[in-house]
DNA sequence: GGCTTATGGTTTCCTTTGCAACCATCATAG
DNA sequence: CTATGATGGTTGCAAAGGAAACCATAAGCC
């Protein structure tokens, strides 16, 4: 009995989930091990690093699209540790300004190097060329997901 | 004040759950509103079609890598619609050999078209050539990621 | 100013998922 | 044949994530 052709193995969306979920196991095991970090907490560091001035919540959702719920989550094990502090936000007094803390500095100064010697690891396999098309692919999709309505129309496709 | 830069806007992993994500909960809600299937249903659904002299759950979880007890669930529901049937597994009792019933080979053929349909919608903007070297990509870093070791040295990175 | 509606964030609850312990059967050793 | 260890599958439990309800403040309207 030769292996199927199975339709599963060649379905595009399932080989996308398998090869992310593959590469994110391995990315998240390795900062818990090293830092302690889930994933939605470095996201949290990263981008608030990056945001000299402090940064919201809500934009931090808006930017990692991740749930409100779950950037308040991240944010208060953050806080908790000291690694990330609110400032009070003038504009609005609903919300906060999130700033890195010193320490919360220090270990983004750690993991960054981590992160990209982890992405090497991966992906140094592959030529520059290659890569770059390869996250072109993935800005592609995201297009097209994002913009088009991919509900499928129950009548079509027979 | 410019669009910072973001690491994680850059970086692969991200990106790639970033994109897997999008496609996984687009594909996940049309199974759903169409069929009532989730999508490890629908996985087990696709391989036990294809499997003409029946499968074993263990063998699903081989071929899908999902986790045996979640194919248990997805087979026990899958049963309880009378979508797939346990046959008795002649060389070892503890295990069955499911097969579709009539039920589900009729969603299955139903199934099948729509899910290359929903594939279409989302990937036809691309070339053939792009496609397949897309596929290629992801089969590579799943070689990678699963053969090697990708613990990261708590050392190396600095 | 007072109402009403919208929005940032948190809490609560429910669903999904995976690991670990478990049960039944199989395979092997004596 | 019985004992021991492996394996297919299920059950139970804990962690993670998201939807909905909720609270506080903001913005628009009278």
């Amino acid at each position: 009995m030769s292996a199927a052709t199975l339709i599963l193995d060649h379905f595009l969306p399932y080989r996308l989930s398998f090869t992310a979920n593959l590469v994110s196991d391995a990315v998240a095991s390795a900062y818990q091990a090293l830092f302690g970090l889930r994933i939605p907490e470095w996201r949290v560091i990263a981008v608030t690093a990056e945001s000299a001035d402090g940064i919201t919540q809500q934009a931090i959702g808006l930017k990692t699209r991740m749930d409100k719920v779950t950037v308040s989550r991240a944010a208060r094990s953050l806080i908790a540790r000291d690694l990330i502090a609110r400032m009070p936000h003038a504009a609005d007094q609903r919300s906060h300004l999130l700033v890195l803390t010193n320490d919360g500095k220090a270990l983004y100064e750690a993991v960054f190097p981590k992160a990209l010697a982890l992405e090497q690891e991966i992906f140094s396999h592959f030529a520059k060329g290659e890569l770059d098309e390869f996250a072109a692919m993935l800005r592609r999709i995201d297009a097209i997901v994002l913009s088009g309505d991919i509900a499928i129309n129950p009548l079509s496709g027979d």
